[in-house]
This record gives C-alpha cells, structure tokens and sequence, in this order.
DNA sequence: TGTACATCAGTGAACGCGCGTTCACTGATGTAC
DNA sequence: TGTACATCAGTGAACGCGCGTTCACTGATGTAC
C-alpha cells in the first residue's frame, strides 16, 4: 500500500485483488495467469500471497459480498418514511440487480461456483447479505414469517438479476432495468386482489 | 438411430447429445473431447455433426428446454379446479425448481451462457418457456400486468433454483426443496395483509 | 442378380494454445551489532 | 553511523495437462448400370 515501481510491489495482494476485478470486468476468462499478467508481475508472483487459484477467486469473491451489503444498506438508507412496504423492497431489488449489472463478472464469481463447503469467510460473506435481508424484511412485515418472505424476495431479485446477466430478458439501458424490477414487484403486491380460482386450466407450450 | 456397433454409428449426432447429458451429470466439465470418449467414438467425429464446440452445446440447451416446457405443462395439467391461483403458481414454480435440481448441468448449460444473440433455435426454445408461463398467468390474473407478474414468478422460481444449485441455501433433499417453494410462494401470497409503513428504518450489514 | 463407384461417417495423429503449478534463483528490505 | 546477514517477495524457465480444431486417411453404405 506504499512503493509501488520496484522490484517489489508494494502490496501485491491488493493488486492482484484489483487486477483480476479489472480483467473481469473486461470480459476476459478468469486465470491466475491472465491475473499476474495484468498486474505486471510473473507467473509465479500470485503464489506468494494465494495459495492456489481459489483463493483468489475466494478473495474476490468475498470483496463483493462485502460491496453488495454495502450498496443494500445505503439503498435501505435512502428510504423515508412516506414510503410503503412495496417501495422498499422495490429500492432493494432495484440496488441488487443494478449491483449485478453493474459488476457482472464478478457477481458471476459470487454464486456461480461449486459449494466449496467452510470456504468460512466467503460462505460467511454470502450469508451476512441474507442475514441483512432477512432482517429488514422482518421490521417491514412483522406479522409474515420473515425467513420464507425474505427467501422469496432475494430469490425474486436474485432471478432478475440473473436472467438479465444471461440475455433472458433482453439488452439494459440501466434504468429501464430499474424500472422493470420495480414494475416486477408492483406486480407482486398487487397480486392478490387479481386472484382467481383456477376456473379453466392452460394448456402449456 | 439402428445398428449400434460398428465402423458407422447410426446416430451418432443424438449419442454425442446422450452422452453429453450423461457427462454433465456425472459432473464432468463439458469438452467435445470429453463427449467423444464417452460416445466412444475418436476425438474428431462429432465435427461430422456439429461445426463446433459451441454447437453442441447449444443442441443439448435446445433439448433441456424441451424437457423444461414438457414437465411444466405436465405440473399444469395436474392442477385440479379446486386449487387456487396460490397453489397452481407453487406447482408451477416446484416443478420448475425441481427440474433445475435434477438436471442440475443442463440447467447450466441452458442458461449461463454469454449472448449469442440470434442463436436461434436456442434464443426460440427458451422463450417458448417464457411465452408458456406468461400465458399461465394470463389466465390466473386476468386483471393483472400478466407479463409483469410472470416475470417477477418466473424471476423468484429462476432464483430459487440457481441459489440452490449454487450452494446458498443448504443441501436438498428434493421434497424438502419442494416445501420450501411451497412456502416462498405462500409467503409472497400473504404479502399484503402483513405490509407496513416504514416508520422505523432498519440498519443494514 | 452382380459389380463399380461415389459418398460421406468415422479414424487417429498432429498442430498450437493457455492453463495451474513448481523450482532454484535473485535482489530489496530491515534488523542486530 | 556503518556493515553483515536473515528474510522473503518477486523472477523466469520449465513441467505436464487437456483442450479445440484440422488433416489426409479408410472403410461401410447405397445406388446406377
């Protein structure tokens, strides 16, 4: 965090942080190789400070764990006390899914990835952004069972978010985007009023 | 799609599919080397069928669609007059997640994937999916936003199945996934009754 | 019915690639005296 | 203040790997006569 021209670096660790974000977000493949390259240093560099290529991309992942929370929290932030239920679970969809759009890559490393079981910080990373939703989900809804609510809004978001990322749901001018999540959950609220039994059925496909 | 051994495989272009299938849900990473062996069959063979890796994977994506559209239908049809919007939108969404859950590859492969734009067959397969759904809901809410609502079920059942496939919601055994979905889509149902007003805010992270 | 031949599905060896990781090394740094 | 030395961050060359793709080929098939 100090010396940066040398032989050496200062602090790498940081570095190789910041390079492989950058790479990512450039849409190259993720490589320790391609890491270390970007990062001006050698091939073998990275193994001073991880020791193989999960760590890494642990590390990584774990930094943006840690931005999600933070973007949520100023978006729960940002909330008054003229708006309704709906608007807020409305600001969080919209601050998660613009999080993922707007770090696309890196929100990929995120989740998609195998259970590496106790990566402990990272699975401990991933669960705070539940715990966090979990938690303002409950003082909005006191009498609903927060943990389901809470699981059905971060599925709904985190679906959105998602098959945006995976062109399911067309190109993004980012508000439009915006906008469609808050139009997603405007239609969720409204939901029950527009109810019906099943009166005839649908034939599928 | 006749005589099995010999110099001349038969059908060797829906082998090469078959055995990926089978490749990805033994958990193998996908490789066109990789399906050659398992089709047992030499490594420049499946350019007799497909111009490329890509093209492969595409096929397979076109088949789980398939597969995908068929079991929905199949969850639809079983939905009985007596079964509210309620509980036909959890059927819906158990089936969907289910799905994902055992074909939990393929479902990959059928979704993350980078833009091929106009890929098609692909592109038409998997919007057949999302046609269906909106339809469905077209005719449970005849009142409400059908394409907006079937988006926001479409995005909570898409959620739930990648946060489980991804690890973020602890091991599965099937049934209890089941449950859990039936009890996402409830909760979501008894929204409204529980909603407030945001008089205090809630401290994030 | 029998033979010649065109077709084209499958072979197997080879190409060049980028990857993760290891190794013996070098040289900058900071501390002990 | 000046020097000797231990430490350890970074080097660069090399390993073995599996991959996608191409190539000239071989041999089974089916059709024309």
């Amino acid at each position: 965090m100090s010396t940066e021209r040398g032989y050496h670096h200062g602090d790498l660790r940081a570095g190789l942080i910041a390079a492989a974000i950058a790479g990512l977000e450039a849409g190259e493949p993720f490589s320790l190789r391609g890491v270390a390259r970007r990062a001006g240093v050698s091939t073998a560099a990275p193994y001073r400070h991880f020791p193989d290529r999960t760590a890494l991309e642990s590390a990584i992942a774990v930094e943006g764990f840690r931005s999600l929370s933070q973007e949520l929290a100023e978006a729960l932030a940002r909330v008054t006390d003229s708006d309704s239920a709906a608007d807020t679970i409305a600001s969080l969809g919209v601050a998660y899914v613009t999080f993922a759009l707007r770090n696309r890559a890196v929100f990929q490393l995120m989740f998609g990835n195998e259970c590496d079981d106790e990566d402990s910080e990272r699975v401990q990373a991933s669960s705070e952004v539940r715990g966090a939703l979990t938690r303002a989900i409950a003082r909005l809804f006191p009498d609903a069972d927060a943990g389901a609510l809470a699981m059905a809004m971060w599925s709904m978001a985190h679906g959105l978010a998602v098959l945006h990322l995976d062109g399911k749901f067309r190109p993004e001018p980012a508000e439009t985007v915006a906008e469609r999540v808050r139009t997603a959950v405007a239609a969720v609220f409204a939901m029950n009023s527009t109810a019906l039994r099943a009166a005839e059925r649908t034939e599928f496909a």
